[in-house]
DNA sequence: GAGCACTGC
């Protein structure tokens, strides 16, 4: 054959030079450069790479440099010559031929999107007939109940992407996508972008993540595909193959070695700057140190004081320091509440630093599983939640003299409580209790009022002046206005870090991913862009990931860290100077009325959006970039955030209320009250559990459970425990579920971490699934490696180690205090694991559910109905009973909603229990005066919580 | 066949 000159689409002979697991090198007699074939181009000719081998290919491209990449599709090896692709031909004779039945004539291109489509929303109806290689569409059946006019087409997915483009397959799948995406939206209402508002853009989503997230699927798809083919065809037969796999293996191990290794050795940044001056000096140098004189007299002078404190103020470590040399430490504890426990730590050290002694001396901390205080203790710094606790037993809080509820414009449910307390504290304690709350500018008036009118003081910040900038018109697309505007900065900006708030995981690593692939682009074309280095954090990750935020980035580089709220209060870098914000937040909504949790994205407050600008003026003049107009920020954004108290199941507060003597709820002094119907769904449930009597006071069950730090469903089935005589095993399980979630599923390795967690499943359900993977890592030394060999969160476990032992100690606590009055000896029920089951009936009945039966229609499979409200509901798909048959009736731990409502935490139950242990609320239905639908079920609920609105009073279980 | 903001006792 005569030699062809080398240009795009000539076809030549060639020899494989060299094969790689990618594809192969291959040799054109008379160039001096070799060509690259891709693996695919083999796949679809079917044939095997083997060195040596002579072959015909056509050029595909050829790059300014004069490298080459060469094609063997649709050529035809034995003579060299193109055939014409068979799918372009095939189709339209088809479609001629097939008029008949009910066919409309579509090009290929139209077909290609189809199949795309259906292959990536796997659409049910789609039904994929593979052709042979003689009949490539084979006859239809149209049969199938297809009306007329109505087309179904059904097609091969081999090789359906037209040949000419194939190199814009990514975006062409994406805009298909986004066509059909349009169309299901189509009959909502259009959205102006001129005019849209957060909420909308909110419910609304990003697109750019859902396109992220379908072409992810297929490339996964796609590499698994191709890497099993790879094995079985290469593998095998192959030795320069499987030399060149085993390499590359070992390659990439040394890399993640590598990693590893990185990633240990890079130590945090030494915190805070190394000041000249002596601690004397420096205390006085901070704002707080002008007002100290008047901020004394005001304490002095009055029960409450307000403080509006900037950050950097000093108000934290200071106030404490001023009271005690004042005198106030000599009439009891000064204490100082946070609402982290980082905080608590950090602060009392810094503070017994600048006092010259030990933690635990004259300063000290107190935070659930560690007491650092002392006899000589006169200043203290706990949690708000350890406070609200010590309430129990002393209301009046008579070991202090001075209690300074710190960050207590965050609202936590705790500080709210205690709010309220204190106010009928200090009432009591006739001017020998003094409060002090830090609160923001925004609504210290609030606070003020709240507090009898006492006086507001305002202590100035130590921070730099931040420029904000607002977007003129909505962005409708939140993450991608935030990648563009990263790079914008990045690339037009001096020096300084960049930190970005956004609302997830996922979003986080989509659009890091996004990030680093686009300046990957905008390096290769511009040498002089400085490097920009992404870092993630939220809360979910590794800690010793997390540490990575905090390096500095070597010299000209830039660092930008994409967080979550996370970044807002209880993480501070150093060096940011650019702050961008998106304005949304992702809170947890709970709905009493179905005792439901959901997660939803929501705009911020004004609140929340000047705390996330504060972040950029913390080292300097900083910029904040805000995704959202001025006129959003100024007229859709509420004030606040709403507290916690709003937003969240009651039960347990509640009950802790009640066993400070606290009877009338709805009458309680809140801050803000919560809403009545949360209120009265935590009453009746704390009535149903038999914590409440008839007339809603406090039963011994109840004063029992109090004592508990869980929530009182949990802390009912401790209880009962001790009679069914598994009181180990529910403590277990109890310490497994009151932490996050063990299962770790990183994200490539998704399959092989169900699997490991399969092999934990009890049949019987998630309840003694837990207690299995407990007893296994017990058994296992509580070893660390043992948990990242089953893919289970060492972190977690080491948690619910500690929550046992509290648990224990509080047990023999409570056995030695009273009197013989309680006896509650731990026992464990060896293998009857019957009994931990009918334990958590006795505290979860509420949260039961039956298996639907449908009556004769199969539409939807697996929906259980709840007994209390007959609400539809699914077993989760983690869940050991997912897809089980012969599951009928399960009690659940919680009921979360995001696509569907699920049960996470399910187990299998046999109804009889239901009657035995929950007698008050379910009884055997009786025959006679049930329909036939309620003759189905043979449990019925006694009561009924729509009767009145104080039906939680009455007991219909005696009648 | 699925999605976990952040705390706290």
């Amino acid at each position: 054959m005569k030699s062809l000159k080398l240009e795009r689409g000539a076809i030549l002979k060639g020899f494989i030079s060299s094969v790689k697991p990618f594809g192969a090198f291959i040799s054109i007699p008379g160039e001096n450069k070799q060509g690259l074939c891709h693996i695919s181009e083999f796949e679809s000719s079917k044939i095997t790479p083997n060195k040596g081998d002579g072959i015909f290919v056509k050029v595909i491209k050829i790059t300014d440099d004069g490298k080459f990449s060469l094609g063997l599709r649709n050529i035809d090896q034995k003579t060299g010559i193109e055939t014409i692709p068979r799918t372009n031909v095939s189709i339209n004779e088809h479609i001629s031929n097939s008029t008949n039945s009910g066919f409309k004539r579509r090009n290929d291109m139209d077909v290609w999107e189809r199949t795309q489509i259906n292959a990536a929303y796997g659409a049910k109806k789609q039904r994929l007939v593979r052709g042979d290689d003689d009949d490539p569409f084979a006859e239809v059946d149209s049969s199938d109940g297809l009306s007329e006019g109505e087309e179904e087409i059904e097609v091969q997915l081999n090789n359906q992407i037209p040949k000419f483009l194939d190199p814009f397959k990514d975006k062409l799948l994406k805009n298909a996508l986004r066509r059909v995406k349009e169309g299901e939206k189509s009959n909502m209402r259009k959205i102006n972008p001129k005019t849209a508002s957060l909420e909308t853009i909110a419910s609304t989503g990003s697109q750019l993540m859902k396109d992220v997230k379908l072409s992810k699927i297929e490339k996964m798809k796609m590499a698994e595909k191709k890497r099993r083919e790879l094995q079985k065809s290469q593998y095998f037969d192959d030795p320069v193959m499987k030399e060149n796999l085993e390499k590359q293996q070992e390659n990439e191990a040394i890399e993640e070695k590598a990693v590893i290794e990185w990633k240990k050795q890079s130590k945090f940044e030494s915190y805070g700057i190394k000041s000249k001056l002596s601690i004397q000096e420096q205390r006085e140098s901070l704002p707080v140190y002008q007002s100290r004189g008047e901020l004394l007299k005001a304490v002095r002078e009055n029960d409450f004081v307000v403080i509006v404190g900037e950050t950097g103020s000093g108000k934290t470590t200071q106030i404490t320091q001023y009271l005690a040399e004042d005198g106030f430490a000599n009439r009891g504890i000064i204490a100082c509440t946070q609402p982290r426990r980082v905080a608590a730590i950090s602060v009392a050290k810094r503070v017994a630093d600048e006092v010259n002694c030990k933690v635990g001396d004259e300063v000290g901390y107190t935070i659930r599983f560690e007491d650092c205080t002392g006899p000589n203790t006169k200043i203290k710094y706990m949690t708000d939640g350890m406070l609200e606790r010590e309430a129990l037993v002393d209301p009046l809080m008579s070991r202090y003299s001075v209690i300074m509820l710190d960050e207590a414009h965050e609202r936590t449910i705790a500080t709210d409580i205690l709010f309220a307390l204190l106010k009928d504290a200090v009432a009591k304690r006739k001017g020998t209790l003094k409060v002090i709350v830090t609160s923001a500018t925004l609504d210290s008036t609030k606070f003020s009022q709240y507090f009898n009118n006492c006086p507001v003081f305002h202590i100035k910040g130590r921070t730099f002046p931040v420029k904000i900038y607002y977007t003129k018109t909505p962005e409708l697309d939140y993450i991608e206005a935030t990648i563009d505007t990263v790079i914008d900065v990045h690339v037009n900006n001096p020096d300084g870090d960049i930190l970005v708030f956004l609302t997830g995981r996922e979003e986080i690593e989509t659009c890091c991913e996004t990030i680093i692939e686009k300046m990957s682009i905008l390096y290769k074309s511009d040498p002089n862009i400085k490097e920009l280095i992404v870092l993630p954090i939220y809360s979910a990750m590794p800690s010793e990931m997390q540490s990575r935020i905090f390096d500095k980035a070597p010299p000209g580089k830039r660092k930008v860290v994409i967080a979550t709220n996370i970044a807002e209060t209880s993480i501070t870098i150093d060096g940011i100077l650019y702050v961008i914000d998106p304005g949304f937040v992702k809170v947890n909504a709970y709905d009493p009325k179905r005792s439901m949790d959901s997660l939803i994205i929501q705009p911020i407050s004004k609140a929340q959006a000047d705390q996330r600008s504060g972040r950029a003026g913390r080292t300097g003049p900083g910029v904040c970039y805000r995704l959202y107009t001025k006129n959003a920020y100024l007229k859709e954004m509420s004030l606040n955030t709403k507290p916690e108290i709003l937003r969240q199941n009651l039960s347990h507060t509640i009950l802790m209320l009640k066993a400070m003597g606290i009877n009338d709820i709805l009458k309680f002094q809140f801050m803000d009250k919560p809403n009545e119907d949360s209120i009265l769904k935590a009453l009746e449930e704390l009535y149903i559990l038999e914590a409440l009597d008839e007339d809603g006071l406090l039963t011994e069950v109840g004063r029992l459970m109090a004592h508990f730090p869980m929530e009182p469903k949990l802390s009912k089935t401790l209880i009962k425990s001790f009679e069914f005589g598994c009181s180990y095993e529910v403590i277990e399980i109890i310490s497994m579920l009151s932490v996050p979630d063990v299962f770790f599923r990183p994200r490539d390795k998704r399959e092989l971490a169900d699997k490991m967690k399969q092999r934990f499943d009890d049949y019987n359900g998630d309840h003694l699934t837990l207690l299995k993977i407990y007893r296994k890592w017990e058994n296992n030394g509580f070893s660390k490696d043992w948990c990242t060999d089953n893919f289970i969160n060492e972190k977690s476990m080491r948690k619910a180690k500690n929550v046992k032992k509290q648990l224990i100690k509080l047990l023999d606590t409570l056995n030695g205090k009273s009197k013989g009055k309680i006896n509650l000896v731990l026992s464990s029920c060896d293998n009857k694991f019957d009994q931990t089951r009918k334990a958590f009936v006795s505290g979860f009945f509420e949260n039961c559910a039956k298996k639907s039966t449908n009556h004769g229609r199969n539409d939807e499979d697996g929906v259980f109905k709840t007994l209390s409200d007959n609400l539809s509901v699914y077993i989760h798909p983690s869940s050991a009973l997912f897809k089980i048959p012969g599951v009928e009736y399960v009690i659940y731990h919680t009921l979360v909603l995001t696509n569907r409502e699920y049960m996470h935490y399910t187990t299998k139950i046999d109804p009889v229990w239901l009657i035995e242990y929950a007698s008050k609320v379910f009884r055997r239905a009786n025959e006679g005066e049930l329909g036939i639908n309620k003759k189905r079920e043979r449990i019925q609920p006694l009561y009924n919580k729509f009767d009145t609105n104080e039906s939680w009073r009455l007991s219909r279980g005696r009648r």
